[in-house]
RNA sequence: GGCGGCGUGGCCGAGUGGUUAGGCAGGGGCCUGCAAAGCCCCGUACUCCGGUUCGAAUCCGGACGCCGCCUCCA
């Protein structure tokens, strides 16, 4: 059973489920305003493997993760571009989409919008009111954050404390600075709704309380999102559900940024890269490798030459792969342990593997146990010892696919005249004709081929 | 001010009170006509100062440096 650390107990716990053999995760997904960059990448990607390795592991997982369809931020961007609100979410999201797709994260089992829950977040916010949780005022409707006796439970600070160093900008209809906006009132050329408290918005924080108790049924076992969103985002969910009485999440789980220099990533300090400028020039598994190789946990700096390490160690992959003509694992298609039968050496290996993975989900340490599986495979084939060689290579397919990671033993289109060239090519080696041979490797290479010499004659590969 | 965290070999990046993380790069060797791929060997690192201990990079205390959260943010 997967240890995970969860930042309401501050320790690492055993994820106990509300139903035997299912879990039920909920991840906050994307505003939808802008092209995703690498902190969105890093979050898609830390959660799509929490969520791969329970499903490894034999679990029912029941995965959710939201599009916010509706903020100030889109408002403001409409308003900028003369063009609606869900034309600009519309786009936004479908780049989410591709994006994702791209870098192997699987769709989640539900995507809600906002828009189509605000009919559920109008009752969730009367019943606030009705309960003294929440109070109107002429900008809409406040959370009382005071009405809930443990408020700060995931910052692990009180309220006396978080009001110290509150920064936000404080209405004077609010009781408290910490209060928030459960309901914007409408504004004009703004998109509103009819409430009984009046014609607005719901706040981004009453979202994801009514869509994740919607969809998941109270009690879920797994909140999880980037670290920023811990507080105040997650604390004001949690929040609202303790006012309605609703029991939240049993475990919430935070992934750490992604740092540029000594600074995080963030759209405030301008120094993110997109996704998309990412992917335009690495191979989108590198993001993924990089990503694994650290502790979800902690932060980790995407650089070109962490990515272009990250590649290096990406072939060492794609050759074993294509020695042993392994199956590209991962994609959409999340693994099962007992689809993939192995023999007793990758057991050995995959077991080792998920004493790591279930220990906070250590990814390094996976990472390690699979690429001296690859050493172990490719030793064992040199002393021609097929068969554990074979075995062991399985294990690092399977284990890369149960991560997410497919190996790839494609070769790519190799023309017929590269075909020809090597043909020659073998025949001038056989003849001897060395320098023939080397003039014929160059000409393959400046056509862009990998040039090796198999048992076989020449083996070629796009570069 | 409060809260959370970090400081590891050329780079990235784990971990454990005493024994090889792993990857990339680099050096040597095997293999090869030469390469490539693959295999074998090699670095003996853990911010600093105290303390605990037979023994600490790993535990405790302190110092220094750094980051994040307490508006929006993944």
């Amino acid at each position: 059973m997967l240890r995970l650390y969860d930042t309401a107990r501050q320790a690492v716990q055993p994820l106990s489920t509300r139903d035997e053999g299912r879990v039920a995760i909920y991840v906050c997904g994307p505003t939808v305003y802008e092209v995703p960059h690498l902190g969105h990448g890093r979050f898609s990607l830390v959660w799509d493997v929490a969520r791969r390795w329970l499903t490894f592991t034999g679990l029912d997982v029941h995965y959710v993760s939201n599009i916010t369809d509706v903020d100030d931020k889109i408002i403001a961007k409409a308003a900028s571009e003369g063009v609606g609100e869900a034309d600009v979410a519309a786009r936004y999201e479908a780049d989410w989409w591709a994006t994702m797709a791209r870098l192997g994260v699987a769709r989640p089992d539900d995507v809600p919008h906002a828009t189509a829950y605000v009919a559920e977040m109008v009752a969730a916010i009367e019943e606030l009111l009705a309960r003294g949780a929440a109070y109107l005022a002429p900008e809409g409707v406040y959370f009382d954050v005071a009405s809930v006796p443990d408020y700060g439970l995931l910052a692990h600070q009180d309220l006396v404390d978080l009001r110290a160093g509150a920064r936000v900008e404080t209405s004077e209809h609010k009781r408290s600075p910490l209060d928030f906006a459960l309901w914007k009132a409408a504004k004009p050329g703004e998109p509103a709704w009819e409430a009984p408290f009046g014609r607005g918005r719901p706040g981004w924080h009453t979202e994801c309380v009514v869509m994740s108790l919607g969809l998941l049924g109270e009690g879920f076992d797994l909140h999880c999102g980037g670290l920023d969103l811990k507080f105040p985002h997650h604390e004001n969910e949690r929040a609202q559900a303790e006012a309605l009485g609703r029991p939240f999440a049993r475990h919430w789980g935070h992934n750490g940024f992604v740092m540029v220099g000594e600074d995080k990533m963030s759209k405030s300090l301008g120094n993110f890269t997109t996704l998309g400028d990412l992917l335009a020039t690495s191979d989108p598994r590198a993001y993924r490798l990089l990503v694994l190789r650290s502790h979800y946990r902690s932060p980790i700096e995407v650089s070109p030459a962490t990515i272009s390490d990250a590649e290096r160690a990406l072939a060492r992959l794609d050759a074993l792969a294509r020695r042993f003509d392994l199956p590209a694992l991962a994609g959409e298609r999340l693994e099962r342990r007992t689809d993939h039968p192995v023999g007793t050496s990758a057991s050995a290996v995959l077991d080792a593997m998920a004493l790591q993975m279930d220990d906070d989900l250590d990814t390094p340490g996976a990472v390690a146990t699979l690429f001296e599986a690859l050493g172990a495979a490719n030793a064992a084939a040199d002393r021609g010892e097929e068969d554990l060689a074979r075995d062991l290579a399985r294990a690092v397919a399977v284990g890369f696919g149960a991560l997410g990671l497919a190996l790839d033993a494609d070769a790519g289109e190799v023309d017929d005249v590269a075909r020809e060239l090597a043909a020659e090519r073998d025949a001038a080696r056989a003849q001897r004709d060395w320098t023939r041979a080397d003039q014929l490797r160059d000409e393959l290479v400046t056509r862009g081929y990998v040039v090796e010499d198999g048992p076989n004659g020449t083996v070629l590969r796009r570069g």
